[in-house]
DNA sequence: ACAAAAGTGTTGAGAGTACACCCATGC
DNA sequence: GCATGGGTGTACTCTCAACACTTTTGT
């Protein structure tokens, strides 16, 4: 990096790379399963089509201020959970200039999920992970980097914390988890192990007026996120 | 990143931040440990300071390409194994202009280890993990999340290959895998684990002309970095 | 009483951990 | 024959995986 102040070392004013952050933001439906929020692109190129939102870093904020203010301004949504996944540096990735992309994982629970449309989208919708539609850029690639990691962070964190309302049944967690991984797990094994990892609590209360059997509500322990001592595989 | 094309809608030239890389590379030394390399730096800022090789993106290659050129460049070393770790932001984390930098990991074998000083960096030094001078930037905290990273990818891959010459006794791989977690494991088990892997081969040859019983000379096999199931913890 | 969903235990297999002595070679 | 490092096995614990019936509620 360093040595772009020498004018007689680096003569040359070398010409600058734009830097842009794109959020993958995944939330969970209720028998839709894991959601992943597009927006329709107003401009050229790829114009009419489909992308993560994001856009362009400013000068003066970090690449997670940028990502933070990049999805408010283009879908109106807040996210509290955001972590840096890859750097994508293709120099043919995007058509007009060179470009190099930083991605973001953005997990936002279903109270938070209204979107709008913003200044530099016409549109943005929620698409179930099994149907997106093409997308524009290296988007694609984006996403599957980006469920591959929410998946890993499934395995050993209590990251569907942030994905389920802020109370809600076994069963519902256990369909987070099957949502997010694309498989079946054992309702047993499941239970025991969710219960042993300590990042739950029972909130006293039961889901009521429901068909069946009322279900205990959890919550996940406040402290959940750091000390969750999870490393399941079910079956 | 969708917007810079259209005067209109954006009809400011945007800023763009300089971008970099800065490569942490890793080799061992037969009973000095994990070493890293870094130069010292020529040039204001951190003039005289050491800091791990790197420098900025060309408009025209990607950033693995970048990492490799800059470390070849300023070290004269060729990498086999990069690895992109982490895009780091912050708007100060460079005194001169904004730097937004994206770090690899890169592990050099022991025959690759020369270096030589190249045209920006006065000097180029392998130094101890333990043993560290004060560091330019942020480059401290780079080599942690690399260190971090590097000790992670040992749980669960055959990296070390990377890091040993090309046959070598289980002691030896043992002694690695010590240095670079930094405490020591059950001599049996790690045997046991190691050769349950099914990522090493017996050479048939046996390491000559050394104090007490010759060891036999194992080798990786072509596949291990893919094949290799290593999720140990010996103890 | 029946439909619907919640809840509950046991067993077998494999992996991890702890631990101490004999073996092959060079000098 | 002794110093030096190489090589080996067993028992315990814990976690994972497979698997089916009973309980609670609303209607």
């Amino acid at each position: 990096m360093h040595e772009d102040h020498l004018p007689e070392h680096q003569p040359v004013k070398r010409e600058r790379p734009a830097v842009s952050v794109d959020i993958v933001s995944f939330c969970l439906v209720s028998n839709a399963g894991l959601q992943v929020l597009l927006i329709r692109r107003r401009f050229s190129p790829f114009e009419g089509m489909w992308a993560a939102p994001g856009g362009f870093v400013e000068i003066d904020e970090s690449l997670e201020q940028a990502a933070v203010r990049e999805l408010a301004e283009e879908t109106g949504i807040a996210t509290e959970f955001l972590e840096q996944l890859h750097t994508f540096s293709d120099p043919d990735r995007d058509p007009r200039t060179r470009v190099i992309t930083v991605a973001y994982l953005a997990l936002v629970p279903p109270e938070a999920t209204k979107h709008r449309a913003g200044d530099d989208a016409a549109e943005a919708r929620w698409f179930g992970i099994a149907s997106l539609p093409e997308l524009a850029f290296d988007h694609q690639e984006i996403i599957d980097y980006a469920l591959a990691r929410l998946r890993d962070r499934l395995q050993d964190t209590a990251v569907v914390y942030h994905l389920l309302p802020r109370v809600f049944t076994l069963t519902e967690l256990q369909g987070a988890y099957e949502a997010i991984l694309g498989e079946s797990l054992d309702k047993r094994n499941f239970r025991r192990k969710m219960l042993a990892s300590g990042t739950l609590e029972n909130t006293g209360r039961r889901r009521e007026f429901v068909e069946g059997r009322p279900a205990i509500l959890y919550r996940y322990r406040a402290d959940a996120a750091s000390t969750g001592k999870l490393r399941p595989t079910y079956a």
